[in-house]
DNA sequence: GTAGGGTTAG
């Protein structure tokens, strides 16, 4: 109010006044004395808080000849809204023959800055300019400071030019000073010290002098922009001048605290105490709160203490940081020291504080020494939120066990021989589980497998008259479906229902999950129903699973109609439910009715992706149907689809079965072009197809090739290799590989002994064929009676012991039973 | 307290 020129507050005002009853006051009780404004003033007041207001009434109209800039002023700084003050404003701008001085203006800015409404403050800046109103240097400082509090500093600087420029104003030392403030507080940083230096040098030209107000704002600029040097050399001309007080004291300090320079601050906090400057309590704790961010808990501790010693009561939220960054860094028994003190100052420790104590234990046994010391002097819902804590500290531990102990010794019940429990337990205090010391340790002991121990505290809760709610319900039924216990969910969902809860789009996925693993599709579809009606939606990667489980029992066609009817209860499966589906159709060999349901998907508006692509390419290819095969790749790339490596397996394996390897190598070198890593498959399959058509030096070039590039053979891709090697009549080679196999620990099929033997026979190396075949022998890997390759080994067995070289070991063999009798 | 299921080599 410093350029308010009224002093009195209008409300006191008003007071002298009553009792006036507004509503009663009318326009012919007003006085006449030019002097006495109070009927004018009230009746303003009465009829602006009537609603509505309407600015045309033959009221207000004949009230508009006794406006003039006093009445204003002590009218607008009466209403406690902005808005009628605004309107007030506003409706006396307009009236004929009166016109607002800087002294409204004023008042008006006031309020809105206190009401932090910048758009009208704005247009009030504008308004001030545009009705050229003169102002003293002083009311001009006061507006610009109303700007400045709001963050409107361009807006100041403008103002600032404008009056002088149209000589409304002649700007003065405390103008400029309230200046600088406004661009102090703006958020533009790097602006702010450009602006500050150069009114600076506009007042030093006008030859104004430098006061603590001028200085003060500058060293703010200096310290928001990170400029050191240039705020500390600010701060020593404060110094200096023996200006120094708190407030410029807690700029530069909070400016050294946020830039992480901790030391720094503390050594500054210091040489000021010398010369009796102190921190206010603020500043206190937001040096506290900083420096245990910067992990500084040292010097945050040593701030505690001096704020202490000034006088100043530290509040919850400054034991809770303090206690927070100590259990931070370890240091259990200061943070028990702090926890300690807290009780003196008869701080009431919450919930946050005594799980930052509770999870600081890094070893169980504190955990119970932290307990120890604090749940002295604490009622019962008290211990059981620190039991709580307890409980979710042991269990994000991975200690699901003794959480367990702890809840049942909370019962009262037996908990083992947990020493550390006993000592907790043993003076006999109570302690009493709710709700959610059961939440917590059920849902951790579900997913470790300990859900019969789960479902015996979900009784207890029962016997101790503790209710359960929907997170316990849900848990149980989902630990008991996932191990397949469907009918005792039912029990619970039972149970659920009764005690008022119900099931929710988790507890019934979790029942819809069991009867999908269990390959159930009619009690799926009855449960389904069950949830259309609750307004629950199924999860597809249930029924996905449904389909496909269908599908490998050779249940295709029945796993359509399962989707087609989720289609009719108004659930649209998704291109991987239908690929599900497909895959199973091609395995039954009914790939014409893939193809249809392919289309009608499409038809329907899904987008087959290059994996539903992939499923009709190999089936195709898998019937011979080469050509349609390709045709259905082409559309698939005309669709825009990128062929993966899996396509492009598909088109290498289809090649080389139809006799075309060079097509085959060609696709190889596409893959490549397009940007298609080649994996361990499409070498298995090239590798195969090379020997296959005869050309085993290319396969052991194509070998070589992959392992240079980093791809390492699988079992699938030694075995066939070493049958291609074989095949080509080179069962030398093929052993060296079949021992590389043996060192890396994976274990051949029969038929890769039997194609060994087979070359080594037909090479007429009789000994080694043997001793491949004795090797199969002694790892009881001899064809099963039904395997094609029995006969080829009993030819084998045939020649072997007709030739001088083996036939006693083959007769051996034969006697010590570990070839079975054969009818040669 | 809320997602991951479908395709290829001997």
């Amino acid at each position: 109010m410093a350029f308010s020129r009224i002093t009195k507050h209008p409300q006191q005002l008003c007071k002298t006044i009553s009792p006036i009853n507004p509503n009663s006051v009318s326009i012919r009780n007003l006085s006449t004395d030019p002097e006495d404004f109070t009927g004018t003033i009230n009746y303003f007041i009465s009829i602006f808080t009537k609603q509505p207001f309407c600015p045309d009434s033959p009221e207000l109209k004949s009230l508009a000849p006794m406006l003039n800039p006093r009445v204003v002023e002590y009218v607008l700084n009466s209403f406690k809204s902005w808005r009628i003050a605004y309107s007030f404003f506003n409706w006396a701008s307009n009236q004929y023959g009166y016109k607002h001085n800087i002294y409204t203006y004023n008042a008006m800015a006031s309020i809105l800055s206190h009401a932090r409404e910048n758009a009208p403050l704005r247009a009030l800046s504008s308004a001030i300019l545009n009705s050229r109103c003169s102002m003293t240097p002083g009311a001009l400082g006061f507006f610009i400071r109303c700007l400045g509090s709001v963050g409107l500093a361009d807006e100041a600087n403008v103002l600032f030019d404008q009056v002088k420029m149209m000589g409304l104003c002649m700007p003065n030392s405390y103008s400029y000073n309230c200046l600088l403030e406004a661009i102090s507080r703006s958020k533009c940083r790097s602006t702010s010290v450009i602006l500050v230096e150069t009114r600076l040098q506009e007042m030093r030209n006008q030859g104004w002098e430098f006061d603590k107000y001028t200085l003060t704002p500058v060293l703010q600029v200096y310290c928001n922009a990170g400029k050191f040097n240039e705020a500390l050399g600010v701060f020593n001309k404060i110094c200096d001048r023996g200006w120094v007080d708190e407030h410029i004291l807690s700029i530069l300090v909070l400016c050294f605290s946020k830039c992480s320079e901790v030391d720094k601050a503390f050594e500054l906090i210091e040489k000021m105490e010398d010369q009796n400057v102190r921190l206010n309590e603020k500043t206190f704790c937001i040096l506290i709160h900083g420096f245990v961010k910067l992990s500084r808990v040292d010097k945050a501790l040593q701030l505690f203490d001096k704020m202490q010693k000034y006088g100043f009561t530290p509040d919850l939220a400054l034991f809770d940081v303090l206690i927070g960054g100590l259990c931070k860094s370890n240091e259990l028994e200061k943070a028990l020291s702090l926890y300690a003190q807290m009780k003196l100052f008869k701080i009431l420790p919450d919930v946050g504080i005594f799980t930052k104590l509770i999870s600081s234990f890094s070893e169980e046994g504190e955990l119970t020494y932290v307990l120890d010391k604090i749940h002295e002097d604490m009622d019962l819902e008290g211990l059981t939120m620190l039991c709580n804590s307890c409980l979710n500290s042991l269990v994000n531990s991975g200690l699901i066990d003794k959480a367990h102990c702890l809840l049942q010794g909370m019962m009262g019940k037996a908990y083992g021989d947990n020493v550390e429990l006993h000592k907790l337990f043993q003076d006999k205090k109570v302690f009493a589980p709710n709700t959610a010391s059961f939440a917590i340790v059920i849902k951790a002991l579900v997913p470790a497998g300990k859900l019969d121990l789960a479902l015996s505290l979900f009784q207890d809760m029962a016997q101790i008259g503790c209710s359960r709610n929907l997170v316990i319900y849900n848990n149980l039924i989902d630990g008991l479906c996932k191990s397949d216990r469907l009918e005792e969910s039912y029990e619970i969902l039972r149970e659920m229902k009764e005690s008022g809860i119900e099931p929710t789009q988790f507890t019934h996925n979790a029942m819809f999950g069991c009867l999908c693993r269990r390959g159930d599709a009619s009690g799926a579809l009855d449960l389904v129903k069950k949830m259309r009606i609750h307004g629950h939606e199924p999860w597809i990667k249930h029924y996905t699973f449904l389909v496909r489980k269908m599908c490998k029992n050779g249940k295709a066609t029945q796993a359509c109609k399962f989707l087609a009817d989720m289609v009719q209860e108004g659930f649209l499966p998704d291109i991987i439910a239908y690929s599900a589906s497909l895959s199973g159709l091609i395995e039954i060999q009914e790939v014409d009715q893939a193809l249809k349901l392919f289309r009608d998907i499409c038809a329907r508006g899904h987008c087959p992706d290059v994996v539903a692509y992939n499923i009709l390419i190999s089936g195709l290819f898998k019937t011979q149907r080469i050509t349609e095969a390709h045709t259905i790749f082409e559309e698939m790339v005309m669709k825009g689809l990128v062929p993966s490596v899996v396509t492009y397996n598909l088109l290498i394996d289809g090649w080389c079965k139809s006799g075309c390897i060079d097509e085959a190598l060609h696709c190889l070198s596409r893959m490549s072009a397009n940007e298609r890593e080649p994996n361990v498959i499409t070498y298995t399959t090239l590798i195969g197809g090379l020997c296959n058509a005869g050309r085993p030096d290319d396969a052991v070039m194509l070998w070589t090739e992959m392992r240079r590039r980093g791809c390492t053979p699988n079992r699938v891709a030694f075995m066939a290799f070493i049958h291609g090697l074989c095949q080509c009549g080179r069962p030398n080679a093929a052993l060296v590989h079949l021992r590389e196999m043996e060192d890396n620990e994976m274990e051949p099929d029969s038929f890769i002994y039997v194609a060994l033997v087979s070359a080594f026979l037909a090479d007429v190396k009789l000994p080694l064929a043997f001793e491949v075949l004795k090797e199969m022998v002694d790892k009881g890997k001899f064809p099963d009676l039904l395997d094609k390759n029995y006969i080829i080994v009993r030819d084998a067995i045939l020649k072997l012991s007709k030739d001088a070289r083996t036939s006693s070991s083959v007769r051996s063999l034969i006697s010590n039973g570990s070839i079975p009798s054969i009818t040669l």
